[in-house]
DNA sequence: ACCCTATCGTTGCAAATGCAACGAAGTCAA
DNA sequence: TTGACTTCGTTGCATTTGCAACGATAGGGT
């Protein structure tokens, strides 16, 4: 009779709520422009850093190898990222949005605020701990 | 120059630690008992219910219809679970840890427990508004 | 009894995923 | 230069996933 409670166990917890907060999000721009939450990490990612290799997203973004490059692909067929071959070291490949890409972007990022503003709303006064808690986890974690 | 940061967006704070809580904790049943992570929550869940259908597990454990028929499909033939039609209700199937189940959660419930803690352990003081939060909003959403 | 409709669990199938392996390109030392 | 070793991005492949059927069963109204 060990009894455990599933519905009380944190990483049980988390990725239910992580499911729900990204999959609500994600319905948002998956209706307005098309894309799949690998394209939209990739194209966030992109529009706060500059030109950039799919190594770099690939490792600072949580994301495989294969998954930042496919993702990377399907957003140079539908005009949003430019891929280029880095003249310094031939191995690497520049990502860069395009001028669409940053269309997408700028409509986005507004979205993405007022979501993530919707979310906290239930927290009040206890969102800052939560958030200052979610930080804490994540910097403890960043060793790989 | 919308400038988004990504690092600093909810959604994305919360898949990345909930992927990396649940992999941590799956890398120990997973070398234990060879399970997955499907077949872990439904172990859990059948360790606190008793006998119950696929359909209620669907719904309190936020997984497809069709994921936890696969995994109550393996745990069978691995032995950790037994299936019977519902003599009430001939759709239902009612599945029950078999003792061979028990006996495996009743080794992983204090691992469970500790992993959760050692997790927690980074917060310290924090910790207790951090899980109401949690609460807070798995309970907001809870309409579905 | 007979429909009509809803619900349950399973299965088919296309798409997504993780992982390993590959070729291309770079590095460094002999 | 050559050769051994590393790193980068892509691709192949087996597995997993989500979604939409499907057959079987149940319930309700006529």
């Amino acid at each position: 009779m060990s009894d455990f409670d599933l519905d009380a166990f944190l990483p049980y917890q988390l990725s239910v709520l992580a499911a729900q907060v990204s999959h609500g999000f994600a319905a948002l721009y998956k209706q307005r422009f098309g894309i799949t939450l690998p394209e939209w990490r990739v194209v966030a990612h992109l529009s706060h850093a500059g030109p950039v290799s799919v190594r770099e997203i690939h490792q600072r973004v949580a994301m495989d190898k294969s998954k930042v490059s496919r993702a990377a692909s399907r957003l140079e067929a539908a005009g949003y990222v430019s891929k280029r071959v880095n003249e310094g070291d031939r191995r690497l490949v520049e990502l860069e949005l395009t001028e669409k890409g940053h269309a997408m972007i700028n409509e986005l990022a507004p979205i993405a605020r007022e979501y993530e503003a919707s979310v906290l709303a239930t927290l009040g006064d206890h969102s800052p701990c939560f958030r200052a808690a979610l930080e804490t986890l994540l910097k403890e974690k960043a060793d790989d």
